[in-house]
RNA sequence: GUGGGUGUAGCUCAACUGGUUAGAGCACCUGUUUGUGGCACAGGAGGCUGUGGGUUCAAGUCCCAUCACUCACCCCA
């Protein structure tokens, strides 16, 4: 009988992990709040014509990463991969753009992909990420990155390099890829095998290789800029600005090239040496076209998504925050007095104090130690003794000192020390 | 989907070229005169060496398969 193991690629969160998690949901409900974004949340499962319509029907992520099954009535249901396609979804659904012009919106959640697991990647992750939704400014642009920068350097992660690049509006991205083509057309045979595929399915692609001789050939190639029309040159030039006006270093990586369909104009990325090679922590970029690709009014938008095992992964070495609350484990010998140990216990709670009660009924010894070992200031205890006498001890654990006091008094007792 | 690496206690690792009953540190539990933590000391529990075959008098060690984990490609957060 083999045991049972959770599934490939997924895994627990255990309680030594755990308050690293929620420093980072706390710190980005923090920020986000401070830039004036509100937290929106939505199904993990969707329709899977949503992905296919919104992630586009020829990404990797869709066309063979996605968890999907055929529910009962018939249709098709999809474990979301990312969450973008889910809040545009959900702005359509219920309207949100009536309710002002512009929404900020982020949120924190798991997504799905069946990949092949390996350092900051896996199959259930999570993320965290913004969606402006109703702005087609570069400013807009410029408060995303802002944010986003901002999380992660708050959240102690220095070594930061943030890459931008504009991919255009779509006439001009169409120009460009038709010219790629023609470019490359005649190097075909130099090209490896899933080059050569991409020439034909996603061109753009082509630029992220990592291959020697096509970088070389690449070297010579049409660049994207020189199809950006003076909207796109200005305004690309505007988001620069602003992210230099705001003090975050960048570099303009032309080569930047969103996996996603529904990128327009701004993409940009954030990475972080200490990880593998799966060094992006954050990336986004502006959609102007999905939110009518998915059948709501046009609507430009700029949004990115972060990994938040692979932020967990780059704040290693960040020092973590010690805001201890004071902490008492409740001692018991007495099986008697069980019963006024536990009632004790709940006003001490009501005062704001952790309080932890043995439940074993181990030795005096053993609970010491158990109480030493929790990290908590005060031990009390009641024994056989202070049953008959109505009292209860106290032993503050760092100074070593006891005292017996009055049960009645434990209240005011503690009260004072909480003020 | 493709390649590489690794599987010994909860964790980190030992066990010479195959050779007694597979060890250590940390963690855990119990004690050190019976109601008091940390430190120290003593003891204890915990393993079918991932699994299944094979070679051999003998396998943790060699061979094959399988599974799992891991890293990388691909792609992405």
């Amino acid at each position: 009988m083999n045991q049972i193991r959770s599934i490939k690629g997924t895994h627990d969160i255990l309680p030594a992990q755990s308050k690293d998690w929620q420093d980072l949901e706390n710190q980005i409900h923090k920020t986000a709040n401070l830039y004036g974004y509100q937290e929106i949340r939505t199904p993990i499962i969707e329709n899977a014509t949503l992905f296919n319509r919104g992630v586009g029907q020829e990404t990797d992520i869709v066309s063979k990463e996605m968890y999907s099954w055929d529910d009962k009535d018939k249709s098709t249901i999809s474990l979301r991969p990312e969450m973008t396609a889910s809040v545009v979804r959900s702005y359509i659904q219920h309207n949100l753009g009536s309710n002002s012009l512009l929404q900020r919106l982020y949120y924190i959640g798991p997504s799905f992909r069946r990949e092949r697991p390996q350092k900051g990647r896996q199959r259930q992750f999570h993320q965290f990420g913004v969606e402006a939704i109703g702005s087609n400014n570069p400013e807009q642009d410029a408060e995303v990155i802002s944010l986003g920068w901002s999380v992660l350097k708050s959240f102690g992660i220095d070594n930061l390099e943030l890459k931008i690049s504009s991919i255009g509006s779509h006439n001009c991205r169409d120009n460009f890829k038709t010219k790629l083509i023609s470019y490359l057309d005649p190097f075909i045979n130099q090209l490896s095998e899933v080059s050569q595929r991409r020439l034909k399915k996603n061109p753009l692609r082509i630029l992220d290789t990592k291959n020697d001789q096509e970088k070389q050939i690449l070297k010579s190639a049409p660049k994207i800029e020189e199809f950006y029309t003076n909207d796109d040159k200005n305004y690309f030039l505007k988001v620069q600005q602003y992210i230099n006006d705001l003090g975050i270093p960048f570099k303009i990586d032309p080569l930047l090239v969103r996996g996603l369909d529904y990128y327009t104009q701004t993409t940009f990325e954030i990475s972080s040496k200490d990880l593998g090679a799966q060094d992006a922590l954050l990336g986004g970029g502006r959609y102007n076209g999905l939110i009518k690709a998915l059948g709501g009014k046009d609507t430009p938008a700029v949004g990115f998504a972060a990994g938040m095992e692979r932020v967990l992964i780059a704040a290693k070495k960040r020092k973590k925050p010690k805001n201890k609350t004071l902490c008492i484990y409740a001692i018991c010998t007495h099986d008697e007095s069980l019963g006024i140990l536990q009632r004790s216990s709940e006003k001490l709670r009501n005062l704001g104090i952790k309080v932890v009660c043995e439940t074993l009924r181990r030795s005096m010894r053993s609970q010491m130690r158990e109480a030493n070992k929790c990290n908590a200031d005060f031990a009390i205890i009641i024994g056989e003794e202070e049953f008959f006498n109505k009292t209860i001890q106290i032993k503050n654990l760092s100074e070593g000192k006891q005292e017996s006091i009055k049960y009645q008094d434990l209240i005011t007792y503690f009260k004072s020390l909480t003020f």
